[in-house]
DNA sequence: TAGTTAAGTTAACAGTGTCAATATATAAAT
DNA sequence: ATTTATATATTGACACTGTTAACTTAACTA
């Protein structure tokens, strides 16, 4: 009986490198123009070789996905574990929230990109989507308690992400250049969403 | 000499029936999924016949999009000339946006899709686009005006349309289900947008 | 009627995602 | 050491894609 010839550990190197090398050239070209083989060149595989690691293209496209709701969540948990109030702790996830956006935006539009061909998500990318944004609930959570006020964590996450999501999204498809107007809008933005909550006298953003 | 066979309102038509039969298509199994084949079958007629009205795919889309924002322009004229205070039109401007982006979700889709081969917009859909914002600025300059404050109507707007493409954007890409949670969430995010407005006594949302 | 030309078709091209058949190499079993 | 099993990868093929070039068709004017 013959044993895998690779070990785990190359194979999820190997996984890596693809999810990688098709990420740059989704993020160059566009998902659409984008070939297996252009893919495979790219690692000296075949086209066909990567079907050993993916089931489809749009199989490649979910892992890659799912791998970039997973980062956005470690990201929203190093702010937590660094921030010391929860309210600088909101202030600041939403500016990581928008630097992750801006300065991944090939990863990112891929995340959030609509165009699907089943309306269906991929099991995968929907629970590290909903991980990802439980962090986003906890934050909420916390503010609300060390503020000492009634209101749904979920639903107060909720405007948290949709504030953050909305302004990447603008900036993304060209309708904002957050590079010009970034104090202008991000400050007022924050501003907005935690007025919300009532900020008690000598707390510190 | 010869002149035209078809009449220019012809041509307009068989433009429109093709914009319509390609969005119907695209909305039911992804643009990536689509091909102008099939798109062609749909009106009797070849695939290449199309490129008489569209110089490519991506030209067919960028026309569907330039459509969309024309549509949403019209929808938020349509509310100022209606509501009569500049607070209700905003408030109602808001949930017509979000009606439009779900009940047209294929051709919201289209129209914020990131995924584009080059990073330049196509002109004419650059140009729809901020003729639609400018309705929001409009809204935004009465609402500073009436309530008699100062402002950057600019930002104001901008303001309101992250708010609204956010939430339709979470709860197109399966992370919000808006017919649960529509009171929920657009009723304090409309609130928390206003709240940056001092809103006099006695004025009626 | 002849000439011009927009509208549409057909045939072909290079390139696509994917699958079946095949080769290669490595580890275990004899 | 040789055989055997099997994970890995390649090759060749399939139906289909967007797009172009060459061609046909039909309607208008001169």
């Amino acid at each position: 009986m013959a044993r895998p010839a690779y070990s785990s550990d190359e194979r999820e190197r190997i996984e890596t490198d693809i999810r990688q090398a098709a990420l740059r050239l989704f993020g160059e070209h566009g998902y659409r123009n984008v070939s297996l083989r252009a893919i495979g060149r790219e690692l000296d595989l075949s086209a066909t070789a990567l079907y050993r690691y993916f089931d489809s293209k749009e199989a490649l496209l979910a892992a890659i996905r799912a791998e970039g709701f997973v980062e956005l969540k470690n990201r929203l948990v190093q702010v937590q574990n660094l921030e010391e109030s929860p309210l600088a702790a909101v202030a600041t996830a939403i500016r990581v929230y928008l630097d992750f956006a801006l300065n991944s935006r090939d990863l990112y539009s891929l995340m959030y990109e609509f165009d699907q061909t089943e309306v269906a998500e991929d099991p995968n990318v929907a629970i590290n989507r909903r991980s990802a944004f439980s962090e986003a609930e906890r934050m909420a959570e916390a503010l609300l308690k060390a503020t000492n006020q009634p209101g749904d964590p979920n639903e107060l996450a909720h405007l948290f992400w949709i504030g953050a999501h909305g302004l990447a999204a603008l900036a993304l498809s060209h309708q904002l250049d957050l590079g010009k107007h970034y104090d202008a809008l991000v400050e007022p933005l924050v501003q907005t969403l935690l007025s919300r909550i009532v900020i008690r006298d000598g707390e510190k953003l």
